[in-house]
DNA sequence: TGACATTAGTGACCGAGTGTGACTAATTCG
DNA sequence: CGAATTAGTCACACTCGGTCACTAATGTCA
């Protein structure tokens, strides 16, 4: 799953390759970008820039500087890694020195980062996609992070249109199912999932249909959100766990 | 809301009250907790320590500690000020210096505490409860912390039975109920709270009848969650927003 | 003491929502 | 051409959730 470096002049991610491998900072921002590759969730990791570092790959992150907001601090840091900005950013997690850090930070914040379909990795291989189930191995404390990372993003799923941050601007219906299934790590049935979309009024047809291969071609929707939705139900106790 | 200072010895909240007041941490944590007085929720808060600080009242918070996992001392934190531990503490957000935080940190990490009903602030008046609506004026740090503890408890309240860490070991299905309505902010119709509760297996009836004041006395139940439901369903975009 | 208010608890109806299978539609491949 | 494949819809059965109506057990008060 892991994208071939692309052999190109050693370009991208500036701020984090510049930052001093050295010093050592209380508290770091480190960033868990998202995106989807087929039927798989992918993480995006960039080489371990100390040297002497044990693992070869890292979460992209950064030092906290006390002039800079959190968040701000966590879209710079994508910005960096990725050459392009996230679509969405939440913060997920702060954790402390029970668990080791690549920059052996004392405590770090955790945010977590979609980036539409089919978003490259810069350049010169110091950046990849790695699918969830072929993530090297990490420092502990990143390791939690991207596990912390996936079951935020799972939670945001019901409450925010986080999915359509995955996709592009278009899509088609049978994608956006896919996103769905690979977050919620099971099949939907197509007519339910339709059906409850449609009842929602979250997405409009355009006119465009895309044909991929064999099959019927699907038309093209885009993300809408119509009307608010009056919904809120009763107590889900079934739903506890 | 706000209860009566009790006029007493002076104890209680020794770890924060010996606080140095003057050094300047980078980074707190900071513990909102919540507890139900009839049909509204409170929020403990303890006076100001430094005598120069702009507001009287703040969240118990505490300079974090390289040595202590940031839930270590949250509990910690919780206990100073309360007496007690809370029955279930979470992690809610951190946040960064673009808020005054009373200890003027760079950033501060909030965490969301449980305290069952009828547990009382400790003596001396150093800490008290208060009414959601009726919060004195905090920093603003604090006082997006208490939002967004708000925020995180509705949030859990459907992923996790935190309702319950909120009431006595035995409780009536109306006190249940009660909690419920005040955590979601709005009226739950009887029956089909009860048959939703009844589905889930999550209380078991004892043996004993509360009455109190008029009207037939309640069953007691406590909380025995049964089986594992395996009810998960469809994608619910009807609740996204 | 007996009517009434009050709170607890349950049964039943009904409409909306959900899981499911079966169907039609439009394309590619051989 | 027909088979395979993917897109899209319909209809049925069942569940779930909102609601009303009723019974049950207590305290209050005339």
């Amino acid at each position: 799953m892991r994208e071939r470096p692309q052999t190109s002049a050693p370009a991208g991610r500036p701020a984090v390759a510049a930052r001093p491998v050295i010093r050592r900072a209380l508290l770091s921002v480190d960033v868990v970008l998202f995106t989807p590759h087929g039927r798989r969730l992918t993480v995006l990791l960039v080489r371990a820039t100390d040297p002497r570092a044990r693992e070869r790959w890292e979460l992209p992150w950064d030092a906290a500087r006390t002039e800079e907001a959190l968040d701000v601090a966590a879209a710079r840091i994508a910005r960096s890694a990725l050459g392009a900005g996230a679509a969405w950013t939440r913060q997920v997690v702060a954790s402390g020195g029970d668990q080791r850090h690549p920059g052996e930070t004392e405590f770090s914040i955790a945010y977590l980062g979609l980036v539409p379909a089919g978003t490259p990795p810069p350049m010169g291989g110091e950046a990849s996609w790695f699918a969830m189930d072929e993530i090297p191995p990490l420092a502990p404390r990143h390791r939690a992070m991207v596990d912390s990372a996936l079951a935020m993003l799972r939670l945001e799923l019901d409450q925010s249109p986080v999915a359509f941050r995955l996709l592009p601007p278009t899509f088609t219906l049978s994608q956006l199912q896919e996103v769905y299934e690979v977050l919620l790590g099971r099949k939907l049935h197509k007519a339910s999932f339709r059906r409850a979309l449609h009842a929602a009024w979250l997405v409009e047809p355009i006119d465009e249909w895309r044909s991929e291969g064999r099959g019927r071609p699907a038309q093209l929707f885009r993300y809408a959100p119509k009307k608010r939705r009056t919904g809120r139900r009763g107590v889900r106790f079934d739903l506890l766990g």
